[in-house]
RNA sequence: GGCGGCGUAGCCAAGUGGUAAGGCAGAGGUCUGCAAAACCUUUAUUCAUCGGUUCGAUUCCGAUCGCCGCCUCCA
């Protein structure tokens, strides 16, 4: 049974789609300027092991993704450069993709464009007139947050305690609203050469959360299953698509709601201030492979912060090598016909262990003690000779299944050698058949600086890359 | 000021009212020409501190200290 721990409910509840064996999901994603830091991906690669998982369950998984490119920074800052919007987006969002690539994370289904749904936003925001929650005010549109008592659900904020911390922070917008807590629909353009759309609400651009609203409802439906984003999303934003969408539908929403805690760094917030302040880009110059980011980031339970350490960061990149040594190892074994019953009864106990823990709340620090204790028993029974060729072919088709969710080993493709190393690992064994290992040892450094590491074993020898 | 989370070995950490998963690093060993890989043994009488509840608390309650987040269009 799959639970999830919801915020709107502040309980761990039993997952119930909507549609049997379906399930539609939208996830606010990572910012698409600066080259996301880290903490970005953490949510991005989560997000991705939850679709995954859901397919794993067997839902059918409808996944939207939404990659901002209407927000005041980017309006600034394409406007300063004398580029559109597409133009200036365009570069972080194909580097974007690439590490999405580079870290594993399938594609969601869809990824919608806030500059591509325009009339979907000025429809919702004249329905939300239509029904009284919002107001003009000069040329902007304001959401009336009276006409929604049960704003502030999401969040369980509180706002007459707000006042006294909140009163140091200035109210920057230009207009005047009915509350300081309203927040702007549709905002009227200042001047006439900065980015707009005319629209029957004017000439401006919409508000930051309205186009979340718009979007989800649009391919989901009024109404939805998941609702994900960074933890930092539940107020306002998600706090706002709330009041917005069942504002305008009277419908509840979404009906869970799954955030991603934050990501710390030697124990404190990431800055660029205090110098800890590392993308992506940064940990792979550094010679990190992309996998090994991917390991530590889903290896702390999604609603647990995650310290971020490079010497963290090192032992995952060990502990995933190891496994994928562990397969690649299972895969050459050389084994006897037949069936060890022992080893089947370890299989089986491991996927049930394995989906017990990511059914509870998605507890990848358990599945991945399940890996870790599989691969153990697995590489003694290679050592003692007891694995069989039916737990060989049962256990490589359990590793796929994990791998279906963890997408931690590597790809299909097979690595070829070219010949020229090829032919040193040939000399290296004539040289250890003549016992000149002077000269296989020298090789094998050779190698090693070509990034080859050979594990000699008692049938040949064994390479992979470093 | 309001609201929320966390503090478990050198590091990253799971976890539960019944006596501490997993990984990395360290130490010793088996194997190996030497390595590598793998395996075995070992590494917290103890879960920030102090009280309380309980037959029993790391797990529940209170206080204290420390850290993080939201209340700023930052995942």
């Amino acid at each position: 049974m799959l639970r999830f721990y919801n915020t709107l409910s502040a309980k761990t509840e039993e997952f119930r789609p909507m549609v049997d064996g379906e399930v539609r999901m939208y996830y606010c994603g990572p910012t698409v300027w600066d080259y996301g830091h880290i903490g970005n991906f953490r949510s991005a690669i989560l997000m991705d092991l939850l679709t995954r998982y859901l397919r794993f369950k067997g839902y059918r998984v409808t996944h939207v993704m939404n990659i901002t490119d209407i927000e005041d920074r980017i309006i600034t800052l394409s406007q300063k450069n004398g580029q559109t919007i597409d133009e200036y987006t365009a570069k972080y969002i194909d580097a974007l993709w690439d590490d999405f690539d580079a870290l594993g994370c399938a594609r969601p289904d869809t990824v919608p464009r806030a500059t591509r749904h325009i009339p979907e936003m000025v429809s919702l925001i004249e329905r939300l007139e239509e029904r009284g929650h919002a107001y003009r005010s000069d040329d902007s549109i304001y959401y009336r947050i009276s006409s929604f008592p049960e704003y502030g659900k999401l969040s369980k904020i509180n706002f007459a305690g707000n006042i006294a911390g909140a009163s140091e922070r200035v109210d920057t917008d230009k207009y005047d609203k009915e509350d300081a807590r309203d927040f702007a629909l549709w905002k009227g353009a200042e001047s006439p050469d900065e980015p707009a759309w005319d629209t029957s609400l004017g000439r401006g651009r919409p508000g930051w959360h309205i186009e979340c609203s718009a979007m989800s409802m649009k391919y989901l439906g009024e109404t939805f299953d998941i609702h994900a984003g960074g933890i930092d999303l539940v107020f306002p934003h998600h706090e706002n698509e709330i009041a917005q969408s069942e504002g305008a539908t009277g419908k509840t929403f979404a009906n869970y709601w799954i955030h991603f805690e934050h990501l710390k760094v030697d124990g404190e917030s990431m800055s660029k201030s205090k110098g800890n302040f590392y993308t992506f880009r940064d940990v792979t110059a550094r010679g990190f492979a992309p996998v090994a980011v991917r390991y530590f980031l889903f290896s702390v339970p999604y609603r647990k912060q995650l310290n971020f350490t490079f010497e963290a960061l090192q032992g995952a990149e060990k502990s995933v090598m190891g496994l994928r040594d562990f397969r690649s190892r299972l895969t050459e074994a050389r084994v006897d016909m037949g069936s060890d019953a022992r080893l089947n009864e370890v299989a089986q106990r491991a996927f049930k262990d394995f989906e017990a823990g990511l059914d509870d709340d998605l507890n990848t620090s358990v599945a991945l003690a399940v890996l870790h204790n599989l691969a153990r028993e697995v590489n003694t029974a290679i050592d003692e000779h007891t694995l069989r060729e039916d737990n060989k072919r049962e256990l490589l088709v359990l590793l796929e299944r994990f791998n279906s969710v963890l997408n931690i080993f590597e790809d299909k493709q097979a690595i070829s050698l070219d010949a020229d190393i090829q032919s040193l690992i040939d000399q290296r064994q004539e040289a250890r058949r003549r016992r000149d290992f002077a000269r296989a040892d020298e090789i094998r450094e050779e190698l090693f600086q070509r990034g080859i590491v050979l594990e000699d074993k008692k049938d040949g020898v064994r390479w992979k890359r470093r």
